[in-house]
DNA sequence: TCATAATTTGATCGATTAGATCAAATTATG
DNA sequence: CATAATTTGATCTAATCGATCAAATTATGA
């Protein structure tokens, strides 16, 4: 059954991709409820993809129906309502263990994006990625050194894998590494569905002071194909209750 | 000729449609003016129709492609698609010359991007770049090898240089070399504000069997401090009118 | 070339909007 | 029906926006 609260935003929806747009004054009328809820509201259909908040108000977001054109957020795009709440905690919880001087590592994925970016304001500290999309979203954060890995990239996930990205990795000494994985068990440890990325992460921990896993409960008593690392071979996990 | 609040506003505009949206600090960084004058711009580039101002920035709106209204419109409308229409012109006749099998070398600058794009379709070709919002661009392009240059990320260019690039780029070979200027002279040849981008770029033609110039007018008959390759090192140049 | 007018820019102000917090109200659950 | 969890709305603070005006820049014509 739908909820008060989805029948009240499925109402501002229609309303929005009707008019292409709406005001916040017109939302509470419409709903007939506070500022704080269509805010909360708006707040989440933005998260959902839906919509484009604006000033005032909101627009519907059409780039989102077929293809967007935005190369950065299309591997995101397709996942409407994944619990992007907890991976945020995750990220914010990751950003507050960085401090300056330090060199952080981030492997690929939707959770280590989300640390990039929490890790914008952060000064003095050098970023190690083997993900394009991550270095792109760090393209103006003048506190943040962005080392990247050359390599081949693998399609559809921005990561850089292969003997170039090996060959550079070698040579560079890493703090902090906050690890992406795709599955999480006390049998198999972190696992990963890619052979090569696997390898590459491997690489990234043998460069490593400390390593910390980083996963929402999603991926919790799950295992992929191949095994990063033991699940007690990492510093510390970071993850929702 | 385009005035400095066009040049402003068209750098504004392609930033944000390259990434799809902006922020209002991030755009005050590129153009190096204040708030207000960002401000100013976004709104007047919301009024045309080119964007849609959210809270701390705008986003791209790819919904009005098709039709505007108003005849001051339309005066920068045209001048906007004479001068992007020049560099898209350019970018499809370097794609035009790519073939199957090659290896594409493209350095960073908003030519070479559109010449990625132009790459999209291409199948079994191998594109390498110093460019990580290239590579990003490239993500989904199934025909498409990407490699990337490692290397530490230049703030606000997206290219990667130093020495860690270096160590990658002698390990290649590439067969064509779309080379993006700064300014183009009789007497400098090519040439780029930055020394550390003109290194690259000599390590990169150092590998390559073609190196192709790619500039639009605005380029000609100016210098930047660095001078990548005389005017006549290179096996051909690609340019508008 | 120079003086003047027009435009553009950047700083500062008040106004508006957004975000965070917390108690009250509502809804779910056993 | 009692309790816990969630949602809601009010209040406050912070961030962003819009308007104004003086300074700087650019265009214009003698």
């Amino acid at each position: 059954m739908q909820s008060k609260g989805e029948l009240r935003r499925t109402k501002m929806l229609e309303h929005i991709k009707q008019s292409g747009k709406a005001t916040v004054s017109e939302l509470m009328d419409i709903t007939e409820s506070s500022i704080a809820t269509v805010r909360r509201d708006l707040e989440a259909l933005e998260q959902e993809n839906y919509i484009i908040r604006t000033i005032g108000g909101a627009v519907y977001d059409e780039g989102n129906s077929g293809s967007r054109s935005n190369a950065a957020e299309l591997a995101f795009a397709d996942k409407r309502s994944v619990s992007k709440e907890g991976k945020e905690r995750i990220a914010a919880a990751a950003a507050a263990m960085v401090e300056e001087g330090d060199v952080i590592c981030l492997t690929g994925g939707t959770t280590t994006f989300l640390i990039a970016k929490a890790l914008k304001a952060h000064q003095n500290i050098t970023v190690v990625t083997n993900a394009v999309n991550i270095a792109a979203e760090l393209f103006d954060a003048e506190g943040v050194q962005v080392v990247v890995s050359g390599g081949v990239m693998r399609h559809k996930s921005y990561e850089l894998i292969g003997p170039l990205a090996e060959s550079v990795i070698e040579k560079l000494n890493i703090t902090k590494m906050f690890l992406g994985v795709d599955g999480v068990s006390k049998e198999h440890g972190f696992t990963t569905h890619s052979e090569l990325e696997a390898r590459i992460a491997q690489l990234f921990i043998a460069r490593s002071s400390q390593v910390y896993a980083v996963y929402d409960q999603t991926k919790l008593h799950k295992s992929a194909l191949f095994t990063i690392i033991p699940y007690d071979g990492v510093t510390g996990v970071i993850t929702d209750l």
